[in-house]
DNA sequence: AAAGTGGATCGTCATGTAGG
DNA sequence: CCTACATGACGATCCACTTT
């Protein structure tokens, strides 16, 4: 791992929080049989997409010119590309964590009707042998 | 108390894909 | 094509819990 990952790492008090924001939304999302994909779950814009302190946005591609100044380029587009990657990682992280629970939910909707089904049949055959003799 | 372990989260890289 | 974005895979780190 590179030192700017390690720099860069955060506590788990940022995830504690997103934990909280998504078991919120869990409670509205209690419809049966549509599980969105994963590409159908919504997005979370969070504020946090504008440019970190250290990144500055740079001038007119026709102003640079020297080697030192294409190098310089190259090296804050290749921040901004891991910056914006780390914000979409973010978000497909926390899309899939929803997607999954999303899943474990309707496994549980599902048992419950299977174990009504169940006891509903096996009235019926009870009711069926009693009428029968 | 120290070491070990498992789960959760995050960042990076590589790759696929859609739109211009 | 090229670019931006989404995502799978993987490794690093943290944290809580268990074992020694």
């Amino acid at each position: 791992m590179t030192m700017e990952t390690i720099e860069s790492r955060q506590d788990g008090n940022i995830t504690d929080s997103v934990a909280e924001r998504e078991s919120a939304h869990m409670h509205t999302q209690t419809g049966q049989n549509s599980i969105p994909t994963l590409a159908q779950l919504p997005q979370v814009t969070s504020p946090t997409t504008a440019l970190p302190q250290g990144v500055v946005m740079a001038a007119s591609p026709g102003s640079l010119h020297s080697p030192q100044q294409l190098a310089e380029e190259a090296t804050r587009k290749g921040e901004l590309r891991l910056m914006e990657n780390r914000e979409a990682a973010r978000e497909c992280h926390r899309k899939k964590k929803e997607y999954v629970k999303c899943l474990e939910n309707r496994v549980a909707v599902l048992e419950n009707q299977n174990k009504t089904l169940i006891e509903e049949l096996k009235a019926l055959k009870d009711l069926y042998c009693h009428k029968a003799e």
